[in-house]
DNA sequence: ATAATTGCAAAAGCTTTGCACGGAA
DNA sequence: TTCCGTGCAAAGCTTTTGCAATTAT
């Protein structure tokens, strides 16, 4: 009777709860990037009543456990990716939306040591316009 | 009777005042990546009664004249670069300092397109403990 | 003269925290 | 029972804005 959202939530040594479970389901093989303000709003159709608070703290430890991971590409706010794979993004200045980018030539991510300094994540940034925003131009 | 700023600030068709100097010759050749909060401490020192307002609408100016470039690169707050030269970027957790990094194959951060969109800037980002933090542990 | 800039202060956003209650283990 | 998690509300920071007085051109 275990679910994947369970599994994964006593994987981390968290307790399993229906707000996490949410939470995790709404994130697993979302590609929108979504903040953590979108994630609270689309749980709150599902969920009512559930606090920021705890879509904040879930999404904290999620990104502690390494399940999840922060972006910082968006200046405004802080994004969240359940992709932790390597990759690179695109953000659009005019809608806000983020991309995922595959590069054929791709720079390696798995960079561990560069100048004495220990390397715990790489984030590939590209910021422009998309493609979408071009068009209505 | 024209200094380095008066130029540049002519150049990007700014009116010239000594606040607006004052940042400028504090950036220039300014490798600590300052934020805004910082600079405008620092500024305040030799310059007393200058308004963060004044440095915030400073620094956006000249982001948008392409003079210096903003980095998304602290999760905390934004950080500036005078070096608008491609060249990445690694973030201490521990302390927050940020090091400019150089490798010897470069990513080429020429890139004008990718999957249709149109890019106008490309920031690579490491994240980690940096040498002197991890030496203190 | 006139248009831009400054300083002050307040507002706006997003993120983070404290705490009492309730629920998972 | 014992802790951890939740919800609510407030606090914290950084960023942004409005406006009257001042200054550069």
């Amino acid at each position: 009777m275990k679910d994947q959202t369970t599994i994964k939530l006593k994987e981390i040594g968290l307790k399993v709860t229906p707000q996490r479970q949410a939470i995790l389901k709404l994130l697993e093989g979302n590609q929108t990037h979504p903040s953590a303000e979108r994630i609270y709003s689309e749980i709150l159709r599902q969920f009512p009543g559930i606090s920021f608070a705890t879509v904040y703290n879930t999404l904290s430890k999620l990104v502690e456990a390494g399940e999840i991971q922060e972006l910082d590409i968006d200046p405004n706010k802080k994004r969240f990716d359940p992709c932790i794979k390597s990759h690179y993004h695109f953000y659009c200045k005019v809608c806000g939306k983020v991309f995922d980018i595959v590069f054929d030539n791709p720079f390696p991510l798995e960079i561990k040591r560069i100048d004495g300094h220990r390397v715990d994540a790489i984030q590939l940034n590209l910021k422009g316009v998309c493609k979408e925003c071009k068009r209505k131009r």
